[in-house]
DNA sequence: CAGCGGAACGTTAGCGCTAACGTTCCATCG
DNA sequence: CGATGGAACGTTAGCGCTAACGTTCCGCTG
């Protein structure tokens, strides 16, 4: 077991004729070492199979250029993003090991941070949680940006606009004449879906339309939970006429509640999601929903962490991106309100 | 930048008053320690907030209780296997990291594999390629386990039965009394959508089918190509009844564009697909798919890894787990054979 | 041609850790 | 009571690499 196999750089050397000095400076590209000494030293360790040792790298304070990403790897909305940090990385010459963290689990990852902290130049931390240990385990080793942490964080981040996009889709559903207006919430833990339910309470107050509490149904983010949150409001002796879901999951999940009730989307239940997760355009109906700037923040967070490696201060900056409200076929304008009682007792269907 | 602050074994040694190798061995729970001193330093270390260093641990050529994983993470599929492995690595005291290939990138991973090898204590690799690469670069220097790894490879294995899922599916569908079956195939760089088609031709033979390539359409495994695919099966004068699709992702874009037809499933056509994803019990109709063993396959996968890792040989063994039926809406037994060219003329909605 | 500077190399000293081997000390035994 | 052995600890030598210096040598200047 471990029998070494790769050569290291001092064989590469020995073979080469060379200084172990000399071979590293061919090899990372670094001045002092006349072309074709440079060439031989590269070829050589081409031939021999070379490949450097990075924990001996990083263990003599050198770069890696490696990045880490944490995250909880179980949404479409996260492996998403993480796919695009991969690219916007590799672009850079750089490479990106993902920590998945434990689904819902509230206890500090232990050690790993730490390890990503030994191995990589940078770490980025999808962990939409407001956590208190983050700040305390990742102490200032190395940069850190964080995506979605709220705005306590210590570290700079990158961050999708949840509130303004939220204002938009409720701002959507206003214009089209609604009046009563669900909120299916996401898990509270969540900055982002904080943002979002106080974009909803605000923009009632702003449209003085009157806040109903019946009409704020909790919900976790999960399609199930969209389901019965759904169906609590559809039980409301005065049912809304359109309904604001977290997220895309949540709003199918509501959708599927709807359409088993015997009702149709959009004819008498408008909805709209957030996030805009890809199948959002290819199921029916196509969703109604914000867009997040998903390859923005990956490029926006892959870059800045690269500049705080690089050693540019950006201090403690917060990045916000805006959303993109994309109307699709599951919102459409409140018909003549008398008709909505009407529709209650024929059940309506599409 | 890269102040050290995390305190070294030296340190906490001096603090403890007690020499280097003690410390190591206290902290690594190994004998030659005496109880009390054993739990001072502990203690102490625990205060001082100290922490392991990865790189310069496995650098002295020592266990890091890490394991790697290489995958395309941008199917549900991979991404909830992983998410499992991971489960149970940690259930293993064993941490996880992962590696996300560019998607569909043929080129080696270059020096990351080389890395992981650096860092990690094993290698779990999800490459249902035939990846003649693979072997060149993974070499022997720490186990590697493979998934969905061809037959050819050289490495223990775990993977489903991908044969027989496929037989048992069409199975099914003959069993209902359909006799024209199409195929959307998978992408035929994997080995899991190759044996998927095997089956598929095997089964007509066995069943005394004809076998007729326009019912055997090519697919990649995304729900596009399985939408273009039903179209062209649509478009066949005489078209199927029952369509197998080699995932679960396709056979929902197939069933998109049967339905874009104004025809109904399973009333016209009967659909079946492979993997059994989340939503293929949720979204409407459910699906009737082969359910492939996604816990026991990270179980296994991770737990012959660690075998392999403690010095156990398990001589390349290749586990192959079986398959599960789920039978649900999507299918349904062929109506009176003669009903089959009324439909197309009439366009029998639901 | 002495003097100087800079490019091209080599040497040394670690980074933080562990395996392998020393050393100390004390209980046990013939 | 000296020999013995084993537990408890300490010391040393690296793992593979790089930063920070040395050293060499050559071309150039005045």
């Amino acid at each position: 077991m471990m029998k070494r196999q790769y050569p290291t750089l001092a064989e590469v050397a020995k073979v080469a004729g060379v200084s172990l000095m000399t071979a590293s400076r061919a090899i990372n590209n670094r001045p002092g070492v006349s072309p074709e000494k440079r060439e031989d030293i590269l070829r050589i360790a081409d031939e021999m199979g070379y490949v450097v040792n990075r924990a001996a790298q990083k263990l003599s304070g050198a770069r890696t250029r490696i990045i880490a990403v944490v995250a909880e790897l179980h949404t479409p909305f996260t492996s998403d993003l993480v796919l695009g940090m991969g690219a916007v990385a590799r672009a850079a010459d750089y490479e990106m090991l993902v920590y998945s963290l434990p689904v819902c689990d509230r206890r500090p990852p232990g050690s790993i941070l730490d390890l990503l902290h030994q191995i990589a130049d940078g770490v980025i931390v999808i962990l939409p949680y407001e956590s208190d240990y983050l700040e305390s385990v990742v102490s200032a080793h190395i940069p850190v940006v964080t995506i979605e942490q709220g705005a306590v964080s210590a570290f700079p981040s990158v961050t999708a606009d949840n509130y303004q996009g939220a204002i938009s889709a409720l701002q959507h559903l206003i214009e089209l004449g609604h009046r009563r207006i669900a909120f299916i919430s996401g898990n509270d833990r969540l900055t982002s879906a904080r943002d979002r339910r106080r974009a909803y309470r605000d923009i009632l107050a702003q449209a003085r339309l009157p806040y109903d509490p019946d009409l704020e149904v909790a919900g976790d983010f999960s399609r199930k939970s969209g389901f019965e949150a759904a169906n609590k409001l559809l039980a409301l002796p005065d049912r809304p006429t359109a309904i604001f879901a977290a997220n895309d999951i949540s709003a199918y999940g509501a959708i599927a509640a709807i359409r088993e009730a015997g009702l149709s989307v959009p004819g008498d239940i408008s909805v709209v999601g957030f996030d805009d997760i890809p199948i959002a355009s290819q199921l029916h109906p196509q969703l109604t929903t914000v867009r997040q700037p998903l390859q923005q923040m990956a490029r926006a967070s892959v870059n800045l962490l690269l500049a705080l490696v690089a050693g540019l201060d950006a201090p403690s900056e917060q990045i916000v991106l805006p959303t993109q409200l994309i109307v699709r076929e599951s919102t459409t304008p409140l018909k003549a309100r008398k008709r909505k009682d009407e529709a209650v007792k024929v059940g309506v269907g599409r």
